[in-house]
DNA sequence: TAGATTGTTAATCGATTAACAATC
DNA sequence: TAGATTGTTAATCGATTAACAATC
């Protein structure tokens, strides 16, 4: 039995544990039995004391001198970041970024698995893509409780996007991602992870300047 | 004449920008003339304290008692962000994710002109995706200098990605948004922003826990 | 053994938050 | 005028970096 008291990760380096785990993925097909932070900092850019940092939230012990099993180091991040569990999505708006999504066969091996996709273009449903089935809308609600959901992937244009909040909330979503540009208004609880471009894009510009 | 001595502003504000700008957009739809620090705050869900911070880096004044002209603020984001500057840009992978961003006609009012695609696919050479044209990827590097063109968008799979990037490197290219869930490996000057989806599921994943 | 690397505590740095004078 | 809000300097907080003992 662990201790009550578990210190929590903080978000910079949560965010950078599945870059780690990348790097293990290349190294374990290159046969890579060992793997020192230096070279994970290394391939990454980062300083061999952040890397030791963020790794030692994980709950794991490396070697001196020779570092971390790469397997084992690998397999103790999926498990941390609950890469073992599986957690079912759906996703609305089955446009080019909603595609992109579904095709993206690499979210499975990172516990999300967006099971059913829906649209308000009535033509689209019943359409599959990527083995994913394209249903109206208006199932939304439905499906959701029957199939306990409780993540939803916006991917429709900003206008669209509260609307689409609204009907995940009614429905008992627990958890947003929310691809559209628009900032979503829902009840404190619900947790919403916006991917927003532009401000990726104003880093890139201020940068090259 | 302005001083030397320019504050640069932390990257997190700058990153918090162009959230205030979308305030902005749908504030002046409907007709307010001025707008408080409380007020974008309020709907962003910041504090007023971090939002007069980051809008102290921009050259503007506000009025006490009244807050900023909507419409001012607005440019003036827009001018601190080279949204009236024109970049053009070339992207790299026709597939699902391609075509979505070449169908985000938003991109342009930020200062992005996407004015070529390419592919390795021949099949794909020649076709038209919202109006832009498709180019054997063979053709990257004349292109490229012909129009003088010096930021790249990678949306290949991961395992090709690499091979993009040494293509965009010796083409000139000075600046790379890279979509691929891949640490591409290029010279010091050459600038990347990786949007990594792995590092926001793990937030996502780990506050629905 | 010597040396490299881990694990952890302490120091530093930078962003966020607080405080408050200036102003309309 | 009183009160709300800006603009800016100071205090706090948290992440990054440094330092160093422990270990194979």
């Amino acid at each position: 039995m662990k201790g009550l008291e578990t210190t929590i990760i903080p978000e910079p380096s949560l965010r950078r544990l599945p870059l780690y785990h990348q790097i293990l993925e290349l190294e374990l097909e290159n046969n890579t039995e060992f793997i020192s932070c230096s070279k994970i900092a290394e391939m990454l850019d980062f300083t061999p004391i952040q890397v030791r940092k963020d790794l030692s939230y994980i709950n794991l012990i490396g070697m001196p001198k020779k570092g971390y099993k790469v397997i084992e180091l690998k397999d103790e991040i999926e498990n941390f970041l609950g890469w073992n569990r599986n957690d079912e999505a759906f996703l609305v708006g089955a446009g080019n970024l909603g595609k992109a999504l579904l095709s993206y066969a690499k979210l499975k091996d990172k516990g999300l698995t967006i099971t059913a996709a829906f649209d308000k273009n009535k033509n689209l449903a019943g359409e599959n893509f990527f083995g994913v089935t394209v249903f109206d809308i208006s199932k939304f609600q439905e499906l959701t409780y029957r199939m306990k959901i409780h993540i939803g992937i916006i991917t429709v244009p900003a206008p669209e996007a509260q609307k689409v909040a609204d009907i995940m909330v009614k429905s008992g979503i627990r958890g947003i991602w929310n691809f559209a540009p628009s900032k979503l208004n829902v009840p404190e609880k619900i947790i919403v992870q916006d991917v927003n471009l532009s401000s990726y894009l104003a880093v890139l510009s201020q940068k090259l300047k």
